[in-house]
DNA sequence: GTGTCCGATTTGGTATACCACGGCGGTGTA
DNA sequence: TACACCGCCGTGGTATACCAAATCGGACAC
């Protein structure tokens, strides 16, 4: 009980998301408060407090009286990249309007830092310098609520989203989509911006899905919980 | 310790919820754990957790060790609005793909049902079926994702709304705009169907800060946090 | 009069005991 | 052998005791 800098609940509900996040909480695995608290050696009401805050981000589930890890939801990422199209699609307009040159030239001095992609690192870090790129894009528009909208759905993703990046091809290829929405938005181009991020969305998605439903029998043999495709066109 | 229907938490969950949407709690106002539980009658443990979700939903907030009603925010009412703008235009774009005929003729009978909007009720009910009507809307998109962005755009709004529908008239031109949407929707016109969309949200949305202006020194009167608004860096 | 220091009080953070409910297994009976 | 009942055990839900830190007040010294 040293509390030595940040609070047991902080603590707590990081290294769980971080848990999550690497699979080493399975998708779909049942997850008790009194397992928990054994496991990472807290008490039940931080515990408690980090499922709450992870079950608001999506990352963990309510069934009946206990906690899921949330299955990988193939309906969902779909929805999710629809979202970001969206969402990604006019914060970039926004940002055409509002960003200053100096901010756009520090988010492309981000792009070349983490190199072209297939130099630097492996799927994991691929997917971070991803995630950072769309949020830091998604921050030129000023839009504070689709920052953290954005944020969501990335997080919701993020233990897909390595399966797209895997080869060194498939990040250089995502780099090389970054830098040409970030050379449209330098040069004020707001359709040209838009529509390549949306197509860099959609495609993403598209190999996303294909790597999923190729690999779906083999994670399945890892224990995860694929939850089947039933495609949005239905709603509720 | 009876547990009628529903567990405390969601019960006190619901009750806080309530409290701060009908501003009985002042938006800025400072809440102490032990304070709400004296107020809602139960342990500290449910108003933790209640604290939680709403601190999620945004309707309070962390503000150091303790807790506050989030304050109104002009800046964050101009940045929702502009996510409902992305968000509910391109999920009715997906409505006019998706949703079949009988799904929209449910929704403009829960129209219909709401009435002109002039005739029936206070301001209060036009905001809950304003919302109601948007996110029915959305859901014909098929699109769960952007249906709990609406949502959660919606309830961060629900505050302030019910200024912008005060008068009779406000209630009946929000009434013919949303079904001015679904008719377009009907004739799947994507296109007209996203502009009366955003331009209605857009239109709401400046009518709410033209009353909020005006208003902001009256409601500060009464006790309530209303911050400045620090633009998103350039107007419309 | 002013500034500083110290302590009491109040706060959120944590640990834990107890409760009711539900599932599972064993046992007894038909 | 099959089925039904009953009780144990594990679950999340709740209440509460205790802790550390922050804040506020007063008293004291200058």
């Amino acid at each position: 009980m040293t509390n030595v800098l940040a609070s047991q609940t902080v603590l707590l509900y990081d290294r769980l998301r971080a848990a999550i996040l690497s699979l080493d909480l399975a998708p779909g695995e049942r997850l008790t408060e009194r397992g928990l608290e054994a496991s990472f050696d807290a008490s039940r009401t931080p515990v408690r407090a980090a499922l709450g805050r992870l079950d608001a981000e999506g990352l963990v589930q309510r069934v009946g009286r206990g906690w899921i890890v949330s299955p990988i939801d193939l309906a969902e990422i779909g929805a999710l990249a629809e979202l970001r199209e969206a969402v990604e699609g006019a914060a970039v307009r926004l940002a055409v309007q509002r960003a200053t040159d100096a901010q756009i030239a520090a988010v492309a001095a981000l792009l070349e830092a983490a190199g072209p992609g297939d130099l630097a690192g492996d799927a994991e870090q691929g997917v971070r310098a991803g995630g950072d790129f769309h949020e830091q894009l998604a921050r030129l528009s000023g839009n504070p609520a689709m920052v953290d909208t954005v944020r969501g759905a990335l997080t919701r993703l993020a233990r897909t989203r390595w399966l797209e990046v895997r080869t060194p091809a498939a990040r250089a290829q995502a780099w090389q989509e970054h830098r040409a929405v970030l050379d449209a938005l330098d040069a004020r181009d707001a359709d040209t911006a838009a529509q390549l991020l949306t197509g860099h969305i959609r495609g993403t998605n598209d190999r996303l899905l294909t790597a999923l439903a190729a690999d779906t029998r083999r994670l399945r043999g890892h224990g995860l919980a694929i939850l089947p495709d039933t495609p949005p066109t239905a709603p509720r």
